[in-house]
DNA sequence: TTTATATATGAACACATCTGCATATATAAA
DNA sequence: TTTATATATGCAGATGTGTTCATATATAAA
């Protein structure tokens, strides 16, 4: 197929493959659901509605903190998670828009 | 936090990283963007295009489309693939109208 | 029929991911 | 200072994923 081409380039791709694979996991897509609702949110709170174990919310939460998915601050006692970037709220107005998710 | 909950329910959270999952990799985000230029293209025109290994392209096209991502169809020796939904595509387009990905 | 072409499948290994448990750290309160 | 609270981190077993190689199947051509 002459003139056919993947338009994005590999890095971009790779880098998509990275962020996806990090936010496809149910409980993940959970606290990006939360947090298009609060703005932030601290480990405590995110616990409290998620009902799982401490250790576990916390390394998802560094998972999608090192992948640029979260950012972090702390405030007192607590460390408030927020979402990074607002437009990856958009993927999840696309799963819900779509027949196939 | 009183009245904040995760909105998507878990069935759903669920197809949806299952789906995701399957999204996430540099090869198989190429193939959807291929397929979002050309309708349908068989695994030889996709081969071409990719250059890589027969077997591993046919466990990537097996493994979208059992996943619901792409559809397949034969013609004589060949077997077209297409996007099975194309909401999928607005799936790329979120990405790449992103900086964090 | 035999042979070539297009594609799929299964086994197996290397490697990554998920989770739980135990423990560490940082901050605030007593 | 000691203690409680909030959160992170390291390790390890179980499980899942990506890739390759060898082989199977389906169709068409000779």
């Amino acid at each position: 197929m002459s003139s056919l081409k993947v338009r994005v380039e590999q890095k971009k791709l790779e880098r998509a493959a990275y962020v996806l694979k990090c936010m496809a996991h149910p409980m993940r897509l959970g606290i990006i659901d939360l947090l298009e609702q609060r703005e932030r949110l601290t480990v405590s709170q995110l616990q409290e509605v998620l009902k799982i174990e401490q250790s576990l919310l916390s390394h998802h939460l560094t998972n999608m903190r090192d992948k640029g998915i979260l950012g972090t601050h702390r405030e007192g006692k607590n460390i408030y998670y927020f979402l990074a970037d607002k437009s990856i709220s958009n993927i999840i107005a696309c799963i819900q828009g779509s027949k196939t998710f």
